[in-house]
DNA sequence: GTTCTTGTTGCTCATCTGTCTCCCACGTCC
DNA sequence: GGACGTGGGAGACAGATGAGCAACAAGAAC
């Protein structure tokens, strides 16, 4: 246990050597010619005293505090803001650095956006992480270039800052394909109304993958709706209400596609045997705990958070240079995950 | 936008006066007697220039970081740390200090834990704040003491640290409060298995208040399971197929309620005409989207991490001594959120 | 009316926080 | 008299802090 009194001070005396000695040799200092036996001393001397580097100095000295600011939205509200931040968070540790966090809200003032960043340069960090909460554009505060940064989740306006955001299309596509997989040919999607490029990018690939299987895509039934619980039953209402509906669902989110299980029990049909559902965003208290367990499509916070991390790191050590890295949106792969759900339509 | 290669000195040489004036004015120190016209000077210059203190060398100056370190477990998995983090944050902010967030798991080991608070010690956080994903008992890192700390949603084995805990006897009387209040006789309790605070209370809780309403608490219907979507099913089965099953049903949380959902369902029983629900935890995602809405007990983690941050601070800042309120666990209540899962029985 | 004392105002100097880093010093051996 | 092996000194990082120093005024002593 680091006492927070001793310093390298302490350690020089006790070892009767120099403070820069001790600090060569903690450091392992590459030019510094120093006996064995002096810094087997030094080393047992620091570690008997419990000593610690002070963190606050060390950044002052070396201008790099190994802090990484971290605005995000609403941490509270969702889980993924807990995943980004946890992939953020271990990425970080494993290179030697922390996170300062900072909570905004998605509908914060340009002002405010504009202090959390100022609180987080004042402070010296590093680098930052602007996390939001769904794949959006968003406009960033202007101070926000003064260091390194990469954007989470999201893309921005003028578009000259590295991002990562998770891959609409091929997650959509992977939904749709589960449902075609297991011989569905009538498919429907119930679509959000928030024009965001989750929205229009899930719609399009949708259409384009029942095409690519032979099916006529545009003619393929889509419902929108607020993209909440409520929304989806009213979705699925509809859709279900056509003759000759899909028996196979594809939801905007698992949300909607809660309510799209309250439509289907109230219409007295079975899921999956009358029905297949696949949902969107892997938010485990649904997904998992919905009866059956809903096969879905997971968006990968946790490894947004810690690509962004680890290239952040990156860019501050020099390792990479972030600018030629923002022509173009790092995309991760969305990937299906199987639950009970989808299953064969009946004949 | 703080330019950040503008240092005091810099803005000492613009406004013509010295460092220790401009620091003098800025930090507005009680004894300095310089003339107003200076002091208007140096403040529009230093507006002027953007300038805003280095916080580390500030730090190392004052020997105060206005850092706060947040260790919280499984910030990824429960949105309950989410809500922690939100209140410490809002009331960190409000009186200027940041919060370095750093992650652990429930299992993580003794080991772990005392090198994520050796982190903290070592950047010079004020103070701790130490938060568990659910009310039990822990044993601390040792050199959790070197610093002002506070844990959140536990009590330490040794207890002798500052603590919030949620009111678990207090919320569980409010839920089976309002199944009675609805007119119900025949109450049972879904109980959680694990051997936690909340388990033991909310047992208690619930034999205690139907016994004080008349009714005969220790004659009541329990069934314990795993505190999980299926454990709820599962108990909800057993304690529904008794003779004489109770019309009103308090589940240990919500997962377990979203168990009962089904359960009911299943039986052909409505809720609330048939049965009527009431959780725990106000997990919005469950117990909003549950149809109907569930009504359920609100766990105050959001106001323990205010009020954490809030005394923690006060301890930094000396005028609290965390040491007297060490004696008690400070015990936040728990409201109930009334939804649509309750209501009178059947004649 | 001059000089001395005392007080006040307005501001600066020197020093401190803990660590890193460039550059130099000392002794010894060829 | 270099080369080598060992190690130390003195800023610098950016700001905080208390003692101290001019300059001037008012009052007191002569």
């Amino acid at each position: 246990m680091s006492n927070k009194n001793i310093g390298i001070k302490d350690v020089a005396v006790a070892a009767g050597v120099s403070v820069t000695t001790v600090s060569h040799v903690l450091n392992d200092v590459s030019y510094a010619r120093i006996s064995p036996e002096t810094r087997d001393k030094v080393r047992a001397i620091s570690e008997q005293l419990g000593y610690g580097p002070n963190r606050l100095a060390q950044a002052l000295r070396t201008q790099r505090t190994g802090m990484l600011g971290l605005v995000s939205e609403e941490i509270a509200t969702t889980p993924h803001a807990g995943r980004i931040i946890l992939g953020a968070d271990e990425a970080a540790r494993a290179r030697g650095y922390n996170l300062m966090i900072i909570n905004t809200s998605g509908s914060a003032s340009p002002e405010s956006r504009q202090a959390d960043v100022e609180t987080l340069l004042e402070r010296r960090v590093d680098g930052i992480l602007y996390a939001t909460m769904y794949h959006r554009n968003v406009e960033l505060p202007a101070n926000l270039g003064s260091v390194p940064s990469v954007l989470v989740d999201s893309v921005a306006t003028g578009g000259n800052i590295t991002a990562v955001i998770p891959d609409e299309e091929g997650g959509a596509r992977a939904a749709v394909g589960a449902l075609l997989e297991a011989g569905h040919t009538r498919v429907g999607f119930i679509n959000n109304t928030d024009d965001v490029p989750a929205t229009r990018q899930r719609l399009q690939a949708f259409r384009a993958t029942l095409t690519e299987a032979g099916l006529d895509g545009d003619a393929a039934p889509v419902e929108s709706e607020i993209s909440e619980v409520q929304g989806g039953y009213e979705a699925a209402r509809r859709i279900l209400a056509g003759e000759d509906p899909p028996t196979g669902l594809f939801c905007y989110n698992d949300r909607m596609a809660m309510g799209a299980y309250r439509a289907a029990a109230e219409l007295g049909l079975s899921i999956p045997a009358d029905l297949s559902i696949v949902g969107f965003d892997d938010q485990e208290l649904i997904a998992a705990n919905l009866y059956p367990g809903l096969t879905t499509v997971a968006l990968p916070h946790y490894e947004m958070g810690a690509w962004a991390t680890e290239h952040l790191i990156d860019a501050v050590e020099g390792k990479t240079d972030l600018a030629l890295m923002a022509l173009h949106p790092t995309i991760l792969s969305c990937p299906l995950v199987r639950r009970d759900s989808v299953a064969a339509p009946r004949q």
